[in-house]
RNA sequence: GCGCCCGUAGCUCAGUUGGAUAGAGCACCGGCCUUCUAAGCCGGUGGUCGCAGGUUCGACUCCUGCCGGGCGCGCCA
């Protein structure tokens, strides 16, 4: 509806140049918007405002211009000029049940749009390091990420889902050295656990699983995979003494070996993360390896092209990115003095990857910890030329649960952290999703455990999925009582649909295929969050005040015509916000 | 100190990219079940949109400066 407004305007723009106007203006400035008043009639617009001052004219007098130039259409009862010059649009009756109809024609189809134009676009997103389980923080950005693929999708674009494993560096060589002490310990020999290894109770199980693979063959002296390692906190460094302890273990057991124990666990927790996604509805097209990356020279070849195009240069040597020439504060190090390359040498080298993948578009999913790195990543794609804009990173804020008006402290040092999969089991899937999903993503989320356990009315996951119950729910009374329903005799009584209640809801199912335009667009999930528990309101609310099930047959079936696709509207969000639609609850 | 995010009803938050009289949920008060699920509906109370300037026909929205809260600012990953 709103897009054939558009074109109206855009055409009747059209007719008065040169006469009144001297150019069409930039289509995307046309605009049509739901009036809020219904006062003002169903849409409005104020390009006449818009324009007024560039087309010299005041801009009531140009909007009656426009409202005589408007060529007629059957979806338009009436325009006129208001106020201070918007043009209100008033649609025929008839145009709404013929959106009505689209709803039953299209059936999951319907809010699907092609304004994606099959554009590539990759969307990254949760990327946890695979050193243990997920955190709350993380089901924040995997929920987001998936919805916002879902959304894409549906508006037409081509979107490739991928999770970039984290799995080189020193953060995974602490992972094998915590998993290769409890392995020792198991063994029998005599280890000292480090402060910062990760000796949470999830690394036992690995351990155990690795002695059951490897039986003792890995067994080392503890003695000597201790010997030589500087003091651990609080006397001595805390981050080289877990160095020495990774140096001893890689000498004492050889590269491959050791290695082959940094895989071990990084399967492990990679199989626990993707198990505790897979029950999250969170699925990827790939799970991308940076250690793979860094073994096929990309890295290497990455920076070879910012060496050669002179973005590189060398200080305290070092090699360093000149980021500073697309914004950043500082240059970053890209090749540390010892010869390594930094952790943002692999992102360099990933995203120019994605890049030549054929992506047009990137989107990454950040901790809003991570922002200081958005500049620098854009800067190297810029430099090695790409435009700024195929990059954009989506920043989520910090999620903070709360207990019966508690907040939780989640510290992972004082061992209380919540799971994402604690979570889930406590609240479920469902309203797991749905809380995750009711805020913007750059607002700090308060996700109030009590309330998303609830089975009561104050928790609107169960308030929207009611709604479409609720209609499953009259279609089996309508057979319980033997009357049946026919579609197509439903689809040609909608002109019985005349009272204000029936107007609201088919004026709030309109509104469906906007509203999933808008949250693509604006990678804003939540918006169709507050969009279905409008149209439910106005779904409960009709079904308070008027029978759907009468003797009239044929106000009968348009009635439960108008049920069967609200139905059918919030079965297709709830599909993309990855929440079921229940036949009944 | 610098950068990013936030500040809207008692609480938690929306606000259609600058539009017409600022909205919803919860909480609180009052109504609606012999009726297709009351996990529902209706009505009411509640606001100096953090503060001060600026931009213009028009500002919760854009700009500047403050105030308050959160997060970041490694040759870590």
């Amino acid at each position: 509806m709103k897009a054939e407004l558009e074109r109206l305007l855009r055409e009747a723009l059209r007719n008065l140049v040169p006469a009144t106007l001297p150019e069409p203006p930039d289509p995307s400035q046309v605009v049509v918007e739901r009036a809020r008043d219904p006062q003002h009639g169903d849409f409005a617009s104020n390009i006449a405002m818009r324009l007024a001052k560039a087309a010299r004219k005041n801009p009531r007098e140009l909007a009656q211009a426009i409202v005589q130039a408007l060529p007629a259409s059957p979806l338009v009862a009436r325009a006129e000029l208001a106020g201070a010059g918007f043009i209100n649009f008033r649609l025929a009756r008839d145009a709404w049940f013929a959106e009505l109809r689209q709803v039953a024609t299209l059936g999951e189809a319907y809010g699907r749009s092609t304004i994606g134009a099959r554009r590539k676009v990759m969307v990254e997103f949760v990327s946890a390091n695979p050193t243990g389980p997920m955190h709350v923080g993380h089901g924040r950005g995997a929920a987001y990420g998936a919805t916002l693929s879902n959304l894409l999708e549906v508006t037409g674009h081509d979107v490739y889902r991928e999770y970039y494993i984290n799995d080189a560096g020193r953060q995974i060589d602490i992972l094998a050295v915590s998993v290769y002490l409890r392995y020792l310990e198991l063994c029998g020999e005599g280890v000292t656990f480090p402060s910062n290894g990760y000796k949470a109770d999830y690394i036992l199980p690995v351990a155990r699983a690795l002695r059951a693979a490897r039986g003792d063959s890995l067994r080392r002296p503890g003695a000597d995979v201790m010997r030589g390692a500087p003091p651990d906190a609080p006397a001595g460094d805390k981050d080289k003494h877990i160095d020495g302890l990774i140096e001893n273990s890689r000498r004492l057991l050889g590269a491959a070996e050791f290695d082959s124990i940094v895989l071990f666990g990084r399967d492990a927790m990679l199989a626990d993360i993707r198990n505790d996604l897979d029950e999250f509805r969170v699925t990827f097209d790939q799970w991308y390896s940076e250690r793979e990356l860094n073994k096929s020279g990309a890295v290497d070849r990455a920076i070879d092209v910012l060496r050669a195009s002179g973005h590189m240069y060398t200080k305290d040597g070092a090699e360093w990115f000149k980021s500073t020439d697309y914004g950043d504060d500082e240059d970053r190090v890209v090749v540390r003095a010892n010869g390594e390359k930094t952790y943002f040498a692999s992102d360099i080298a990933y995203h120019y990857d994605k890049r030549q993948r054929g992506h047009d578009l990137l989107i990454d999913v950040w901790g809003a910890d991570h922002h200081g790195y958005v500049t620098r990543v854009r800067g190297a794609l810029q430099a090695l030329g790409s435009p700024g804009d195929c990059f954009e990173v989506t920043l989520m804020q910090l999620v903070s649960l709360f207990r019966g008006g508690e907040k939780l402290s989640m510290g992972k040092r004082e061992g209380n952290f919540v799971t994402l999969r604690d979570l889930r089991n406590e609240v479920g899937n469902d309203a797991c999703r749905f809380f995750y999903l009711m805020r913007s993503h750059d607002q700090a989320l308060d996700f109030d455990l009590e309330l998303a356990k609830s089975r009561s009315n104050e928790n609107p996951v169960y308030y929207v999925q009611y709604a479409h119950a609720r209609v499953c729910s009259v279609m089996k009374e309508l057979g319980a009582r033997g009357l049946s329903y026919d579609a197509d005799a439903g689809s040609r009584s909608l002109a019985l649909l005349d009272t204000a209640y029936e107007q609201a809801v088919i004026t709030a199912l309109s509104k469906y295929p906007e509203t999933v335009e808008l949250a693509a667009l604006n990678r804003a999930p939540h918006a169709l969050v507050h969009y279905l528990r409008d149209l439910a309101n106005t779904l409960h609310t009709y079904y308070n005040a008027e029978k759907w099930i009468v003797e009239d047959a044929s106000l009968r079936n348009a009635r439960v015509t108008l049920a069967l696709a609200v139905q059918q509207v919030i079965r297709n969000g709830l599909e993309i916000l990855g929440v079921s639609a229940p036949e009944s609850m």
